[in-house]
DNA sequence: AAAAGCCCCTGGATGC
DNA sequence: TGCATCCAGGGGCTTT
């Protein structure tokens, strides 16, 4: 489900309610993709002191120097609030605080809730070290995104969804991007010239903004931590439209398959 | 070193 | 209705 936009809407739902808050008790229910990496224990009393985020991770400052990192892989969600509901089959992390309790829903369990020693900790760095930079941030430079694509032999698609050149960009917006910037998914990433290149870093960063602005939209049902829904303000352009006429030129939208997901574009828009 | 493939897991949609 | 099959928004790890 949550690509940069979704995770961002997510953070902005509930960082300054919980910050501040002192740590009560932490529940665990079926494993996640990782165990959490410390004793649950050892997090009671400490104090949440920012939210942040790097791509698709959110990043909770604890007091104690640690740093809890919380990844929704493909289905997790997170809600907060002040009183939960009992926790069901899916609610696999729940993080009592004395400002409300932050519970991670996660039917597939791609998801993860990790607690490391720090973001120089070995284990930090082994998730977050190879991130590519943020495509909201003044440091998403085109000169350096251009570079970063020349040194790529694959799919401008698939060196997207890499997240190694620029992180955030998952597989809907993948799609959308290359869309609006009129590049075919399968473009070799070392063949794009400085000039499409250019138009492809405005389209990932004018398509992430306005999903953010959104409150998340595109997509079929996603909410964030205080249990608003997206308004699907966006409609996707080409993401699950195969065999649909292209809004921009009607001819159909085609479909195909890069390293096991799907890539949808428009044949004439996209050259 | 880079690229390709595998795999974790559950649920919903579709087809017979 | 029941059952099998396919597909899903992520990404680390192993193999080539």
């Amino acid at each position: 489900m949550p690509e940069l936009p979704e995770v961002e809407v997510t953070r902005l739902s509930f960082a300054e309610r919980i910050t501040g808050a002192r740590i009560l008790a932490v529940r665990l229910g079926k494993p996640l993709r990782w165990p959490l990496g410390g004793e649950p224990a050892s997090l009671y009393g400490l104090t949440v002191t920012a939210v942040r985020r790097r791509g698709k991770y959110l990043l909770l400052d604890l007091s104690s120097g640690q740093l809890l990192l919380v990844h929704l892989g493909m289905s997790g969600s997170l809600s907060f609030a002040l009183a939960l509901p009992a926790a069901g089959t899916h609610d696999h992390f729940d993080l009592v605080t004395t400002h409300g309790t932050l519970r991670l829903h996660d039917p597939r369990r791609f998801g993860a809730v990790v607690l490391t020693d720090g973001a120089s900790s070995d284990r930090a760095l082994k998730l977050l070290g190879r991130l590519g930079v943020e495509p909201l941030g003044d440091e998403f430079g085109l000169a350096e995104f251009h570079a970063g694509l020349k040194k790529r032999n694959v799919s401008i698609k698939q060196v997207l969804l890499a997240g190694e050149v620029v992180v955030g960009v998952g597989n809907i917006y993948a799609s959308e991007a290359l869309f609006l910037a009129g590049i075919r998914p399968a473009t070799k990433a070392s063949r794009i010239s400085l000039a499409r290149a250019a138009r492809l870093r405005e389209a990932i960063r004018d398509v992430l903004a306005r999903a953010v602005a959104t409150g998340g939209s595109t997509l079929r049902n996603f909410s964030s931590a205080d249990g608003q829904a997206g308004h699907f303000q966006l409609e996707a352009m080409v993401y699950g439209r195969a065999g649909e006429p292209c809004r921009q030129c009607g001819s159909p939208i085609r479909q195909l398959r890069q390293g096991q997901r799907s890539t949808f574009f428009c044949g004439v828009c996209q050259r």
